[in-house]
RNA sequence: GCGGGUGUAGCUCAAUGGUAGAGCAAUAGCCUUCCAAGCUAAAGACGAGGGUUCGAUUCCCUUCACCCGCUCCA
């Protein structure tokens, strides 16, 4: 694989939101938690004003008597706050039990981790010797390579391989352990060149697990921690329509924290175990579906462009056929090129899927799966449903087609820390400034959309005497109530600037000598580092202006 | 979970089997009239736990975290 775009980069990047208390990894002071993230004072603010940020351009001051731009019709939002921990029987119909719930097989040989159910096996005998031959191939691939990998391990020559016999057919070796008919000390590892490599299949549960209860203790009280926010809003779709007056089309949106046991928590906080998710739900039309879906992806990919991602960094992805999730019509991501990637390597910011009818139904019916094309409910052995559904309707009667219909949904989830994730590395530019010599010093600055930056403006005394203090104290004061700003008449004015432009602040108002003989102030900006002279009393409003 | 690498102050780096030193940053004070100036003061670290040793930051083991690769990944 090739180098990281700019592991480097990557690092000033995470030493820079340790050391001004954007990101502290958890736990720290006892040596960390993998895959855990604390936000620190400077953090939760850009966390805070991003999640505020969807909340108001999403929902609150969604104008649902007019048809936006690239919208098929006019629709409504409100949004929803649910528990994180569920009925059980939430994550079983939604897949999510069967999906993220498997028995894993390492080989110590090879390293290789199996899937326990997708590995199969035969035993295999040859003059005297015999060894259960196990395959992680499947289809028509699986019975050619065990006889491959008998002919390797017994040394026999090609044209000898008849000698090699099968006395047995070839089966799951989860059943044929279950059964006793092999020991896992029989068997040779698809990629093991020694028999009894396999370990014992461990469980991996990629949901959080718990009890509910204080003298919980069989598995009648398990739960899970949520792994994603969307089955709450699927749950509650009936009570939103039953209580709230709104009509299809309409979103709910909800912001919340989410549980995934990953397996290799990575790259900062792109990878966490513990992240928080904004995710609209959108509920139409079958006949209406594509078109929605494709005006949610480009609603979507905008408000990343608006808020400041450098546009080529980042990526519009639709996915293949054969990509798609077993329930999906269609899904693009959007997609960032993180310092941490490879050139040519994108993260996913946010999935953009056209889920059809698969999450009501599934709460309604019981877990589906796709079958010859069609979703079915998916039975076991018994014939019965694997996991039964409420049983509740949840298909909604249109007064204006006058049909009723299981809604189709599209679904924008979106992932809140790697968007800050995304928004700080975009924002992180080093590059010189003139001293007060001037001669170029570098300097480091990030450059938040003043919607995101932690600090709005600071004011600032040019010096500590002569009643500039005062004077600035007195703007500040003026200032707080309408936005977050911050007060410093520590050190040269230089340094201050220099601090505020790590922090992200766009803007800094200056009180200097003029100021007590004019009552004028000098507006500096981050960027551009031009200085405008304003009137004191402008300050507010000016500032106000600009922030919308 | 496996293999390899790395852990000394907020950051960047030293030194050492005998109680760890510097620069920058941060704090307090002085000074300072527009982009990290200067002076003074005080503060701050051997990731954690065991073991060997008279004595361990240094050697050994374990563990935790981070990085790279594998595996995994809506």
């Amino acid at each position: 694989m090739d180098k990281p775009n700019d592991q480097s980069r990557m690092d000033k990047i995470v030493s820079l939101a340790k050391r001004r208390g954007f990101i502290f990894q958890s736990s720290e002071i006892y040596g960390g938690l993998n895959g855990f993230w604390d936000y620190g004072p400077l953090g939760v603010a850009l966390k805070r004003n991003l999640k505020e940020c969807w909340w108001r351009d999403m929902v609150a001051g969604h104008d649902e008597l007019a048809t936006p731009a690239g919208a098929p019709a006019p629709y409504e939002m409100t949004g929803l706050d649910c528990t994180i921990i569920m009925h059980p029987q939430a994550w079983k119909c939604s897949g999510h039990f069967d999906l993220f719930h498997d028995w894993m097989i390492d080989c110590r040989e090879s390293k290789r981790r199996y899937r326990f159910d997708h590995l199969h096996g035969r035993w295999a005998g040859y003059r005297g010797k015999r060894v259960f031959v196990v395959t992680d191939q499947s289809g028509d691939e699986a019975l050619p390579h065990t006889v491959t990998r008998a002919q390797k391990f017994f040394g026999v020559r090609a044209n000898k391989i008849e000698e090699i016999e099968w006395p047995t057919a070839l089966q799951p070796l989860a059943a044929a352990v279950k059964a006793g008919t092999v020991a896992l000390g029989e068997t040779l590892g698809p990629d093991a060149g020694e028999p009894g490599t396999l370990t014992e299949p461990r469980e991996f549960n990629l949901m959080f697990e718990t009890r509910i209860g204080a003298l919980a203790g069989n598995d009648d009280d398990r739960a899970f921690l949520r792994p994603e926010t969307a089955q709450g809003i699927f749950v509650n779709f009936k009570n939103v329509v039953d209580t709230s007056r709104v009509r299809v089309p309409f979103g709910i949106a909800q912001i919340g924290k989410s549980f995934r046991n990953e397996i290799t928590p990575r790259n900062f906080t792109f990878r966490s175990r513990e992240f928080e998710q904004m995710e609209i739900e959108f509920f139409c039309r079958p006949a209406d579906s594509a078109a929605w879906y494709r005006y949610w992806r480009d609603r979507r990919w905008k408000w990343y462009l608006d808020l400041g991602l450098t546009a080529g960094r980042l990526q519009l992805r639709e996915h293949a056929a054969d990509e798609l999730s077993h329930y999906s019509v269609g899904t693009a991501d959007i997609e960032y090129a993180f310092p941490f990637l490879a050139p040519g390597e994108f993260g996913e910011l946010e999935g953009i899927a056209h889920r059809g009818d698969f999450d009501l139904r599934s709460h309604m019916e019981g877990k589906l799966v796709r079958r010859d094309g069609a979703l079915v409910v998916e039975t076991g052995a018994d014939g019965k449903p694997r996991h039964k559904g409420s049983g509740k309707d949840l298909s909604y009667f249109d007064d204006v087609s006058r049909e009723r219909y299981v809604p189709h949904v599209i679904e924008p989830s979106a992932g809140a820390d790697r968007a800050v994730l995304a928004f700080l590395c975009d924002a992180y530019h080093e590059d010189e400034v003139p001293d007060e010599d001037g001669k170029p010093r570098s300097r480091t600055v990030l450059r938040l959309h003043p919607r995101l930056a932690p600090v709005k403006a600071a004011i600032l005394p040019l010096v500590k005497k002569d009643g500039m203090p005062e004077m600035a104290i007195d703007l500040y004061r003026q200032l707080k109530p309408h936005m977050a700003c911050q007060y410093d008449e520590k050190g040269s004015v230089g340094r201050r600037y220099a601090r505020q432009d790590e922090a992200g602040t766009p803007w800094c108002v200056t009180i200097d000598g003029q100021t007590l003989a004019d009552r004028t102030v000098t507006l500096r900006d981050r960027d551009s580092l031009v200085q405008e002279r304003l009137p004191f009393d402008a300050v507010v409003g000016l500032l106000r202006d600009r922030l919308t």
